[in-house]
DNA sequence: AATGAAATATACTCCCT
DNA sequence: AGGGAGTATATTTCATT
């Protein structure tokens, strides 16, 4: 799908507020309010927008501590843990990767004790490495033209 | 701020489709519009709703390969690091975590080459060790009510 | 803190270009 | 692929409970 200068706006706008009407999109961007809901369901159908979020903030809910949390599996309990990660509600995101490690958790935890617990559900699938976050430098930048990003090299 | 079955609610809705309308939102948790969105502005005022993004697909806007990429400053270059990093489009996330590395970093990357070219702007930094992400067991899951994870321990 | 009603704004559908 | 018109729906404000 080819995405154009506009529909890279539309998608700016969307990165950094979801629930802003078409018209004001429409606005921002120099369209009619049915060009733009034409432009996003397109963008829908074809997969390049996947949804829409609101961003709740661990803190304020009563999560203290937020975890990078590796995991290398012992012989056999990879695919056993693959089954269970679902379920387990701290998980936030969860990526298989290369190198020593198989998984990789950001994991949002209410206190220490709760790490403690959190930690004691992985360590009988593998070997645990736990790393608390300590701040956010970056969260959730909005992904942009890739002529903007190749501008920024070097 | 204390967060009721009724905020609960509209928060899960939010988290899944941030796009809903008010009106939406409302027939789901059996409130008026004018009544959910005064919740939901005062969910924002408290900080608890800090924002609504869309989610871009990577791999459909031209992006291949996703990687976690960790750094160990050199002596004298986590700041420098830290300056430089905002400049970085690639990074889509990036931490200051606890442990042997300083930094974790969600990147998107174009191809291997590309990949390389980040690395090398890396590398006068620190230590570098990358990990590609193979697939995403979890992602952007939703924060959902303190019960219901108490519910899941074992 | 929620509802119902009135005014404004937006979304949706259809047709036209 | 986008604009414009008409209809339905949604948002906003305010009064009321």
């Amino acid at each position: 799908m080819k995405i154009d200068v506009t529909n890279w706006a539309i998608l700016d706008a969307l990165q950094h507020n979801a629930r802003l009407s078409n018209a004001e999109i429409g606005r921002k961007v120099g369209l009619s309010s049915p060009a733009v809901a034409e432009r996003i369901k397109k963008m829908e159908d074809y997969g390049v927008l996947e949804g829409y979020t609101a961003n709740v903030s661990y803190t304020k809910i009563g999560y203290q501590l937020k975890a990078m949390i590796t995991l290398r599996a012992f012989m056999g309990r990879l695919k056993p843990f693959l089954i269970k990660v679902s379920e387990f509600k701290e998980v936030v995101n969860c990526y298989r990767i290369t190198g020593n490690e198989n998984i990789i958790m950001e994991v949002v935890l209410k206190d220490q004790i709760h790490l403690q617990e959190f930690i004691d559900r992985l360590i009988t699938y593998g070997e645990v490495k736990t790393h608390i976050i300590l701040s956010n430098l970056i969260e959730n930048s909005p992904i942009i033209d890739h002529k903007k990003i190749d501008k920024t090299k070097i």
